[in-house]
DNA sequence: TCAAATTCGTTTCAGTTGCAACAAATTTCT
DNA sequence: AGAAATTTGTTGCAACTGAAACGAATTTGA
């Protein structure tokens, strides 16, 4: 005879949670941005980040929007071949490399972020929350992941 | 002259939000399930299902759980190797697979489940709101994003 | 000063992913 | 009944991923 299983239910299992509302959310922001201006989840990060922090090096914006150095790497790669953003080796520190947007790249992000914003109120909408709540709250919990030891 | 910037806040952007806290819970949980049980979270997701659902075939849990259905096949083809689970062909429609946990599977979520809840109650108490709370307005936005469309 | 250690961005490589093709089985429709 | 369409689980394949290796540049420290 086995033991008896402990209650559990997945559907109700935060984790699972998060990663089912993550995913989904992400497929259709990913649908929006690649059908409207073919560029990808990274690659709208890399530009945003330019066109609202002082992050200038793959360095800075790796930090900052928790992609992989690799990762990048390779979607400056594609957003330089597209003109939206240009390189530029760092005068004093040559291992550094400078972006810097292009016009093409501002006017993109200025008809982006309407739209990503909208996005927003839409899922906004289907809670209950107020969406600066929920803003925060999520805020908060990401603070606290990053910082402490989890288990 | 480059037309201004509309606002925006990466950091609050609750997409966003949702995928840097799905992807720490994710990692977290990955490397309990791996370090001490050595299997994976889609490995995880299956069992549990066949502990606590009456989801036998690779379909229903593939729907149930949403995963690919040869990401399915393949975790199933390693739980069976470890012998957390056994296949069976239908008797009456033999194109479907039969799953059952094992008494080493079912031993396995037996001791795996105290641990996934611990996580949770971890990640809750990292926040304001009760649980409970936090579990039904996620599961509210789940069911609202994979209802309607999005944008 | 100069050898060792570190940092930066790119590239390589092996593992993973998901879509699509597929064979086997069943259901539908005439 | 039986041809066509559908469903099920597996496999092939090309794209993606992230860890580690790497060369170039800089910093450290003896």
């Amino acid at each position: 005879m086995t033991q008896d299983l402990p209650g559990f239910d997945l559907e109700h299992y935060v984790p699972y949670q998060f990663s089912v509302i993550s995913a989904q959310l992400s497929a259709n922001l990913a649908a929006l941005y690649r059908d409207r201006f073919g560029i990808s989840v990274a690659e709208w990060r890399i530009l945003v980040n330019l066109a609202y922090s002082d992050s200038r090096t793959v360095r800075d914006i790796q930090q900052r929007v928790r992609l992989d150095k690799a990762k990048v790497s390779r979607a400056v790669v594609q957003l330089e071949s597209r003109g939206l953003l240009t390189k530029e080796i760092d005068g004093t520190d040559r291992r550094l490399l400078h972006l810097e947007l292009t016009d093409a790249g501002r006017q993109m992000v200025c008809e982006l972020v309407p739209l990503a914003n909208k996005f927003q109120d839409q899922v906004a909408q289907k809670l209950s929350l107020d969406i600066a709540d929920l803003q925060s709250q999520l805020a908060h919990l990401m603070k606290e992941l990053s910082d402490g030891e989890t288990l």
